[in-house]
DNA sequence: ATTATTAATCGCAATATTGCAATATAAAGT
DNA sequence: ACTTTATATTGCAATATTGCGATTAATAAT
């Protein structure tokens, strides 16, 4: 085994949870921050702010780009990377649908 | 290797990566969900919800309970699970920290 | 053409995750 | 004490993740 079923769950469910999976990583939410700090980064940047081999970064990227959360343009001889807006609002929405559902309970067992 | 390096990262960064791991599931988004809005629950109506076993329901809800994101409350022979408040308002507020600092942005590459 | 510069990919070893059958634990009812 | 009910733990196989050295690819500068 040691697959996940995803399909026994609904879209929006196995959906919300690859973007978390993709910024539940300290070195991604590092990157994210710096990311949104800068408004666009290169790959380059974040070895030098960040203290990971340039592969290790670039895979990183990758994982975040796949996911959707921020994409990429070739700028020359370096790729400049930013957030992106649609799926990043997606992101919102989903979580804020999900701390607005708990938002007013407080009986607990 | 295999082991993420936590020491180059920020307590807060480790934090929130925990946690977003925590709920990074479908399986522990669909139980996060089931006892947000049944306010508390046990491990068999889980099992009865979702079309997962016992033993993996209950591992999912030992690593949410983990993370701090829920916590048991043993309630006879069976043990009544809910959401784990101040944890839950720690993750709203790193979350909305995140989505603030990008709010206003559009420029991009 | 050659050489920097920048980033992606490959390959690998170490470790972590996933799902479940089998089993164990523990309280409640008889 | 015995049985039922509910959950946790163990052990295992399949798969995924993590980090990096070595290499490759592709543009820019000389």
């Amino acid at each position: 085994m040691g697959l996940t079923k995803t399909e026994i769950f609904t879209e929006e469910q196995n959906r919300l949870a690859v973007m978390l999976k993709a910024i539940a990583h300290p070195a991604r939410i590092a990157i994210l921050q710096e990311i949104i700090k800068s408004n666009t980064c290169i790959c380059g940047d974040l070895v030098d702010e960040l203290g990971l081999a340039q592969p290790t970064i670039s895979q990183h990227l990758k994982e975040l780009k796949n996911a959707g959360l921020i994409q990429g343009t070739i700028d020359g001889v370096s790729v400049c990377y930013c957030i992106n807006t649609p799926v990043w609002n997606e992101l919102r929405e989903q979580m804020s649908g999900f701390f607005a559902a708990f938002d007013r309970k407080v009986t607990c067992c």
